[in-house]
DNA sequence: ACATTAAGTGATT
DNA sequence: AATCACTTAATGT
């Protein structure tokens, strides 16, 4: 029956009022590994509370070329959909699950609300969009001042983070698409980590020390 | 056994 | 760091 938005929602900060609102006003939604949960364009009409599994944010041109942002996991919420939904924005944004995900989705109209009603909503949404500023941040940085070999060291350590597992299951041309160049500089940029003992290389496998 | 996909590497720009 | 060209290794049919 009713999914149980609790257990992830504890220790946010929001009252329990203000969760029981939650839970009764949004809808769980299941998004499989590797499907889209919007791409650039499209307009959001929920606000994602990811409950369980993880989602991976990125930009993507109109020639499909994709670089990858930041990871979304359970207690997160996606603060940037609010600019998307509530001004005239498109979404800038494209969100695929990176595992089965499940999500608690609220009408935006509601998040508009709350914001208004609860200071500790207010603050929660605040909170979330400085989270996702400082990470864009981050990848501005990394893109900017990094050489690839940082800049895949950092996207390793990330994804290693968000899943909580040392085990990475990509292949050298998916995590090529992601850090948006080509597959041979991955190999050789992995093969050179391999001999620093930072890393052990697969098929299809990636594990980090 | 053969085809396909993933990964490794030298040479060139 | 990107691209090409080629090799080797692993996996699917």
């Amino acid at each position: 029956m009713a999914y149980e938005i609790g257990p992830v929602l504890t220790g946010l900060g929001l009252e329990a009022e203000l969760i029981a609102e939650i839970e009764q006003n949004g809808k769980l939604v299941k998004v499989r590994e590797d499907m889209p949960l919007i791409s650039p364009g499209m307009r959001a009409t929920s606000f994602p509370l990811v409950m369980e599994g993880t989602l991976r944010v990125m930009r993507e041109d109109a020639e499909g070329n994709e670089i990858f942002l930041y990871y979304l996991t359970g207690g997160d919420a996606c603060a940037m959909s609010i600019s998307c939904c509530l001004g005239t924005q498109m979404s800038q944004f494209k969100a695929v699950a990176e595992t089965d995900t499940l999500l608690w989705m609220v009408p935006m109209k509601l998040v508009d609300e709350w914001m208004g009603k609860y200071r500790s909503f207010r603050k929660f949404v605040i909170d979330s969009y400085q989270e996702r500023f400082d990470e864009l941040m981050q990848t501005v940085d990394s893109i900017a001042f990094m050489n690839m070999d940082e800049r895949l060291m950092k996207y390793l350590l990330d994804k290693k983070q968000s899943s909580g597992s040392y085990v990475i299951h990509k292949t050298h041309e998916q995590i090529a698409r992601e850090l948006n160049t080509s597959r041979v500089v991955v190999s050789r940029l992995l093969k050179k980590l391999e001999r620093e003992e930072k890393v052990e290389l697969f098929r299809n496998r990636v594990e980090v020390m």
